[in-house]
DNA sequence: CAATGTCCTGATAGCGCTATCATATATTTC
DNA sequence: GAAATATATGATAGCGCTATCAGGACATTG
């Protein structure tokens, strides 16, 4: 910057201002710095900018997969936001680990980031403490947070869970299955368990453990659920899977036995991929705002870090149910 | 810092040998000091320590788009090494835009980043300049780039399309059809397309500009894609198709129409998505070294950081025919 | 026991930028 | 046209850390 500040004859000071306050220098001189800027080839250094102003342009997030396609949606729609507003995005992987999530937010903070955006509403105690001692503005996603940290932009699982189950009974299907993987340092799985357990129970039908499996991830699981279900002493008509992959597989099962869906099986599942526009049958599905999560996630954040914004906002996107031919 | 010092009785020069050199301090030194960051709650600021140490702990990487599970994988495995390593991940979206590109990477010099993956081998040559003056070590990775910056880690496009197109051939199609989405601004669409070309040329047969079409990304294209061929007035009886997304919406289309598969048409792709291992019928496909191109990529990397390795390494990981029932 | 080496800790300077205030010049106002 | 205001630039200090070297405490050697 010296040697640019050189080179155009004005203060680092001047060259400074050209590069974040344009506005503030006289045009002249500015493209004479600008000029100098481009001849000798100078690329500020951030880091020092950060430093001094105590500001950083960059919003850390943390996933529990980067590989999970769902997150995915999501995660572009931020760097869809951010792309046009000069910060840049850190991404990291927990790996669905609170430890490690706890440890990344350490160091993000370590970065002096300016906002952080979690995709999934439980952490650590010291976690949370971490956050809220730095006043780092938040964004929790993935669910509804039951105690948010700060700010909020998700749908309901529960809610989404509990109408998809209460729209197959309204369709007429008598013997709900519901798949969904472990609950276990799941919450987004609880909360749609929870969600059918509720609509069974507003159904005034018992809700049968028999009926309530956990698998493991993957299409093989899928299709080894819908057989247990329909194979089983008291058969299912329908099953709705907590999630889309479960779901595709349980459905090619279907293919390869010659098991008519929905006319055998129903399937409807969470997440309506594009695939489920496609596949044969097409598959009713709940739509989630994956997309617009990430945008109005980065936009809430920005307006925070700018002091826009002030209060704590909780943002329900909600969800919609996709009628296709698998029901 | 100079807080912990102060509770601690040390001089801020100990706090930050026991952050970073721990083995250079007494251990009661040591414990005394990382029990008062403890309890002062001290998170370090990196950004003051990558001013002072010239160094910095993170690495950057531009991804034409974030949302395309082809590079979710590659991600994941950089990001399970980098995980490891105390390095941090800064993941960018250029919309497959060279443009957006040379922008990013700017951003990305500014930030001082250790090192850049690069999921792309054209670049603007301002990008080239900027990355060649300052010294940062770069891995490009999605094809075998023919001049690489730096470091490359890939497959050979052109290899693995020529390869299939052969096998195919070997297995009795004759009437062989190519779809890949658009040449323009995709070199992975070109390559590929060159090795399809290629394999016809040494077949000896004169590859036919009806069979090889170019489509707009999307399960649909891939399905017309599909119907124009067959129902053409000199029908194919094997389709390749350049891209995972385009060949699964192909074969619904088939399904829909009673088309048997391979029997009526036998359907092939790049990049062996599990999908494809459950789908009905399961699909032939080239299975590419996703997840290794992003292990080995970052460790690659991590050496050059560390002073380990000093020569441009060109890795070549190959790929894999996976024969299943669609051919 | 002086000389040498080893280990641990601290003092100092400075990384490259920006916040802040001061100064110089141009513009407006009555 | 003098005073008040606005505009453009510069000088200075310091952000929070680490590199570097200096020095004190202690052990080792002949």
């Amino acid at each position: 910057m010296y040697d640019v500040a050189r080179h155009a004859k004005v203060s680092p000071m001047t060259v400074s201002r050209v590069l974040r306050e344009p506005d503030k220098v006289a045009e002249k001189t500015r493209n004479r710095v600008l000029e100098t800027i481009r001849k000798v080839g100078y690329v500020p250094n951030l880091i020092a900018g950060s430093l001094a102003s105590n500001r950083s342009n960059v919003i850390g997030l943390i996933v529990p997969s980067i590989k999970n396609s769902l997150f995915a949606d999501t995660i572009q729609g931020t760097a869809d936001v951010l792309r046009t507003s000069g910060f840049q995005l850190m991404i990291a992987d927990s790996g669905h680990s609170l430890a490690d999530e706890e440890a990344l937010i350490s160091a993000f903070l370590g970065q002096r980031v300016s906002g952080i955006i979690l995709h999934n509403t439980t952490h650590t105690e010291r976690a949370r403490e971490l956050i809220r001692r730095s006043g780092v503005p938040v964004i929790e996603t993935g669910d509804l947070a039951r105690k948010p940290i700060d700010m909020t932009v998700s749908y309901s699982n529960f809610e989404a869970a509990k109408s998809m189950t209460l729209y197959l009974a309204n369709r007429g299907y008598r013997n709900i299955g519901f798949v969904s993987l472990s609950d276990r340092d799941n919450d987004r799985a609880r909360e749609r368990r929870r969600g059918y357990m509720a609509a069974m129970d507003s159904l005034g039908r018992m809700p049968d453990p028999a009926l309530t499996i956990q698998v493991a991830p993957g299409f093989a699981s899928g299709a080894e659920a819908v057989v247990h279900l329909v194979e089983s002493s008291k058969p299912v008509d329908a099953v709705f899977f907590a999630g889309d992959v479960l779901a595709i597989g349980a459905l090619f099962e279907c293919q390869r036995r010659g098991w008519g869906v929905p006319s055998r099986v129903a399937i409807a599942c969470f997440d309506d991929l594009e695939l489920l526009h496609h596949i044969v049958p097409t598959v009713t599905s709940l739509r989630l705002p994956r997309r617009e999560i990430g945008r109005y996630g980065a936009e809430i954040l920005l307006d925070r870090i700018r002091g826009v914004t002030k209060r704590n906002i909780v943002l329900d996107l909600g969800f919609e149910i996709v009628q296709r031919e698998s029901t």
